[in-house]
Formats: C-alpha cells, sequence, structure tokens
DNA sequence: AGGAAGATCTACT
DNA sequence: GTAGATCTTCCTA
C-alpha cells in the first residue's frame, strides 16, 4: 500500500489551521511490515505560554521541549497511566501541538483489537489513550517524524473533508481552559469520543 | 527519596 | 455521572 504523506510545511502553522486539516488524514504506526491505521476524527489544539492548559505553559521542560521544535514531529507522554499522542506545530522556537484524541480503524483492525483486549470495535480507538495502545505507541516513538518515509509513525492524505462535516467545542477534560473552542471533530462519525 | 499532579479509562450505580 | 485505579515526570528536601 502507498500513501502520500503530509510534507513537514503542513505542521508549519497555527495548531487550531492544522487541528482541523488532520481530520481525515491517515494515522499509521509501522511494525515490521506491518501496518496499523486509522482516520483521524477528533483533534484539539495546545499553545504556548498564553494556553494554561498546555505543557509549555511554564516553558520548556523535558516534555514541552519538543513543541518548541521543528513542526511535524511526535510529541508523546504520559498522563494517568495513558500515553498521548501529539504532533508539533509552527517553527522552530515557537511552541505548539495538536492532540490526536480519536481514530476511526482502517487497517489492522484484528492486531488492534488484541492489543487492547478487546472484541467491541466501537471502544478500540475512541479515546487518547486508547488509540495509542491500539497502535501500541509509546515512549519509544517519542520524537519521530510524521513527514519522513522511513518513520515508524506517518500521517498520510487520505479523505477529504467537508467544512459542513466539521464540528467543534472546547477541550475535554481540561482543568483550566481558554474561552475559545480548540477541539474539533467530525460531526456523526461513531469513533469521536463522548 | 517521596509526594503530588495530570490533555484518562473502566466499571459501577 | 462519578469514584477509583493507574504510572510517569517533575518538584522539593
Amino acid at each position: 500500500m502507498k500513501f502520500k504523506l503530509l510534507p513537514k510545511k503542513f505542521y508549519n502553522r497555527d495548531p487550531a489551521l492544522v487541528a482541523v486539516q488532520l481530520l481525515g488524514k491517515l494515522l499509521i504506526r509501522r511494525i515490521d511490515k506491518k501496518i496499523l491505521a486509522g482516520m483521524i476524527v477528533e483533534t484539539e489544539a495546545y499553545y504556548g505560554k498564553e494556553d494554561p492548559a498546555s505543557r509549555a505553559y511554564k516553558g520548556k521542560n523535558k516534555i514541552s521541549e519538543l513543541m518548541f521544535d521543528e513542526p511535524g514531529r511526535a510529541l508523546i507522554y504520559m498522563v494517568h497511566a495513558n500515553w498521548l499522542l501529539n504532533a508539533t506545530c509552527l517553527p522552530k522556537g515557537q511552541p505548539g501541538a495538536v492532540l490526536i484524541r480519536a481514530l476511526e480503524p482502517i487497517y489492522g483492525i484484528k492486531e488492534m483489537m488484541k492489543n487492547r483486549n478487546t472484541n467491541s470495535l466501537l471502544n478500540l480507538t475512541n479515546g487518547p489513550g486508547k488509540l495509542t495502545k491500539a497502535l501500541s505507541i509509546d515512549k519509544s516513538l517519542h520524537g519521530s517524524y510524521f513527514y519522513k518515509k522511513s518513520s515508524f509513525l506517518q500521517i498520510a492524505y487520505f479523505r477529504d473533508i467537508e467544512k459542513e462535516e466539521i464540528g467543534f467545542s472546547k477541550r475535554i477534560g481540561v482543568s483550566k481552559d481558554l474561552e475559545i473552542p480548540l477541539r474539533f471533530f467530525i460531526k456523526q462519525n461513531k469513533f469521536v469520543s463522548k
């Protein structure tokens, strides 16, 4: 299977814009010669010092460091016993990231079910911690380049999403959110978390 | 060395 | 709808 990967410059923009445009794209996890992949159906945007919910709110630390790095890299860290997957945005020096919150499973569904130890398709990847487990994503993939052919973690073009299909709301599970909605999802998709 | 926090998940009512 | 479990990183001493 051949996929056209998103170029680096795709990520070199405002996180909210990248978050919207990541909807309908394919997240690919390569393991040996197998692939596990799902369509991105839900995202959230995070900023820097003006965003109290951001890891980069208080400047750099080991986790947020990568948010200041070049765009198009995988930022992975643990919260509440779950690995969360983000894509870095904005040019080097400016912090920004998009959290991938939910996928619609496309390839390797059997394998994902094994990883998650469940038979329920609907509950396979409908949450940030669930999708990382389903695709066996962990700290070892931290810093991967989404746009490189050699990466084990990639994002490719898949489906076009119309403006009318996109819904938005405030971010979920965030104690101090901003006033503007920064969560984006595909309306009427069954795999969006509630 | 120890404790607290955190962008969650599951199971239960 | 909510309580409890779970684990890694960071902060303070």
